[in-house]
DNA sequence: TAGGATTTCCTATAACTGTTAGGCAACTGG
DNA sequence: CCAGTTGCCTAACAGTTATAGGAAATCCTA
């Protein structure tokens, strides 16, 4: 089957290490072949190129944070989803802030022609679609009803999302209180305003 | 006084049309050398590299953003504030992605060396503190009180920011209901969370 | 154990971007 | 009209992306 030596997935994990220790924009053909002991050319027999690279980054963390986020939910065992689903984005985040970029930089290109674009979009999409999966399972544990769902996933997917970029980009370290306290209050008033949708009261 | 051409105004101003037509990461030296007709070295004269370009465009763009949003402040006529506030931001951010993405994707820079970094970063931060009044001003309209403006702002920054972020990168195009719908659902949800904020109701 | 097939990895090369150095040319003010 | 100032240029180099083509290592089979 061929010579042993570096494959996709080693060179993908390895891409997102060094998002995580350089930051999303370090990860290139060149700076990833130097840190694996290899030649540039090489990575093209794993890769179809830069683009495919990050693409496939974006895809490989999106399943991690899928898979951690759905982990704390299930440990929670049948109790609050929310909190969990948020916390472990957020520690997520945090322990690995290159990963989370990736997860938001990606562009969805303007003209997605399928005979150019990279093979690792379709697993960004799946990975993408894993993760709003379990955003509507957290809105479904309030009871929200169907017309509102999407509304209750956009409302909350918003605010964490935000809240994690901009604490993340350091808009928050510099003014009282800390961003734990305004975080776990943040929480606070979702889960008021979420309780509050899933009553139908409106107006 | 020399030759007249260009300026370091002239420059940043089309390096912002740049990022609108092409993306933020389009704003090059060398792709905006050739769409001002001259030849990359001649931008040294204006900027002193790539990360001042893109830097001031941030700076520059803060500005803009500050202009719309306070200008759309003042003519609501003491009315509501955070309705006019989102909804130039929406507005700016949808007319000119680019723009707004700059606003986003700056960086700071990890050892903020007065010495290496760029001209245009204090520009840049101030501009960032006039967005930063604006939004306490929104607040300060409902009548929050001291401890709890910073957790007003960041609620409220973040719930925009996510908000229009996630809409930009197209994750609201496909389902319903319509972004439209769910936007104006999300500034009546805030609404109510900060004006209960403002009677000091907590837990 | 010897092929053959497959796969990894290499060198060489080309195009493009960011950047520095040094010089020519054009405009302004005295 | 001359000097200072400024804008722009060519030349050159380093670093990155990408392609082409070939050499070596490993596995499977005869």
């Amino acid at each position: 089957m061929g010579r042993p030596g570096l494959n996709r997935a080693a060179v993908i994990a390895a891409a997102a290490d060094l998002a995580d220790e350089l930051g999303f924009d370090a990860v290139t053909i060149s700076v990833l072949a130097r840190r694996l002991g290899v030649r540039s050319p090489t990575l093209y027999s794993h890769i179809t190129g830069a683009v495919d690279l990050r693409t496939a980054v974006t895809a490989y963390v999106l399943d991690e944070l899928a898979d951690a986020t759905s982990g704390a939910m299930a440990a929670g065992e049948g109790g609050d989803l929310l909190v969990p689903f948020a916390e472990a984005i957020r520690d997520f985040a945090r322990r690995s802030p290159g990963r989370y970029d990736a997860t938001t930089r990606q562009r969805v290109p303007r003209a997605p022609d399928p005979s150019t674009a990279p093979p690792s979009v379709d697993d960004a999409i799946a990975a993408g679609r894993r993760n709003a999966d379990l955003a509507l399972a957290v809105v479904r544990g309030y009871g929200v009803a169907e017309p509102d769902e999407t509304y209750a996933v956009r409302l909350m997917s918003s605010l964490i999302h935000g809240y994690i970029t901009l604490e993340l980009a350091g808009s928050f370290a510099h003014s009282e209180p800390p961003s734990d306290a305004t975080w776990h209050e943040v929480l606070a008033d979702l889960d008021r305003t979420l309780r509050r949708t899933a009553t139908g009261r409106r107006h």
